[in-house]
DNA sequence: GACATATGTATACTTTAATAAACATCAAGA
DNA sequence: TCTTGATGTTTATTAAAGTATACATATGTC
């Protein structure tokens, strides 16, 4: 996405006004073009791995503070347009509430289960954790050999590494919501 | 550089296949195209920032774990084709023998200074460290209000973001490894 | 053996990143 | 006021990133 775009506008216009650069003298120090680095410094540009390479190297400085996030956000994620998928004949769903991301490294879900719902889940790769807490209603969760029944208010933490199960194991819409961790 | 190109070109070809991947899947999973894919496992691609976001994203994963080095290389630099400068006449030369790189952080020359040679440098940009070590000779080296004197075997540590100077105090020439770190 | 499916490779084309040069803007200094 | 120089912006062109399609090569399976 230009959330990286964006970054990189903020420290490499951070760094050149801290440095008193004019885009010229960044031109001449990275053998990136003038009009290059100005569209990178508006957000506008999607630069090559080469030409962050030329500025990192230009700049002295490196890959990562020059892509770091600058500050904390201010954003709002709408249920409404959430992307949603439906398992056990649509009495199971599952709702992005906040889609993964390179740079916060987990994701989150809702979980709307109907009395009796069900879904089972194959193992993930290596490094994925799962915190499910009970929003609403109760629900039985297992992992690998382990079971555990949750009430509205508990939360659950297990590997993902394994096959897993979610039952709404109550007479009444089961709510979740889960993170997902990867490594 | 290609650096870079290579570190991802190793990191993505290791996860597609430690999670039994096709080309095909991390396309679907990714939403860049499989040529592009294959030539980016081949280390001759040169994607842009928003392709390697939308791997990223795809595979879960985070931007440094995709840019990271993979291990150890190894590589020969030679001073035969090291880049120089002259100062002070051509008394006081400059080789660059290892130029700087992002990953690393830092830099390596080697300074030749005939006999009663001088350099002076103004205060670099926060946060660079500059380490001296006499190979040859002897050398007076100020920074700010400070001086020192160093004979073959001596090593100086001191801060670059103020006004130096270098000068060959003795009678043959000196040389001089110096490390310039970048924070 | 012939067919089907899956996987990586090569090729033709479209889109766009990157450059170079001209242009606009502004602040000294004569 | 008129230059002059420095800085960022716009525009036209070129180089290459990215896509889609077709191709080659296996690896089963009937």
């Amino acid at each position: 996405m230009e959330q990286m775009s964006r970054n990189l506008a903020f420290q490499l216009k951070k760094i050149r006004q801290q440095r008193h650069l004019s885009l010229d003298d960044v031109a001449k120090a990275t053998g990136v073009s003038k009009a290059q680095l100005a569209q990178i410094e508006k957000g506008e540009a999607n630069p090559t791995v080469s030409t962050i390479w030329k500025i990192a190297a230009g700049m002295r400085t490196s890959f990562s503070s020059l892509l770091q996030a600058p500050t904390a956000h201010f954003m709002k994620y709408s249920s409404k347009d959430a992307p949603h998928v439906d398992e056990d004949e649509g009495r199971y769903r599952v709702y992005s509430i906040i889609p993964y991301n390179p740079e916060r490294g987990w994701e989150l879900y809702k979980i709307e289960m109907e009395p009796g719902a069900f879904s089972r889940s194959e193992a993930h790769t290596e490094g994925v954790e799962e915190t499910v807490t009970v929003i609403q209603g109760q629900a039985t969760i297992s992992a690998g050999e382990m079971h555990e029944f949750l009430e509205e208010g508990d939360t659950l933490v297990f590997s993902g590494h394994q096959p897993h199960e979610y039952k709404n194991t109550s007479e009444k819409l089961t709510i979740l919501h889960l993170i997902l961790q990867y490594k």
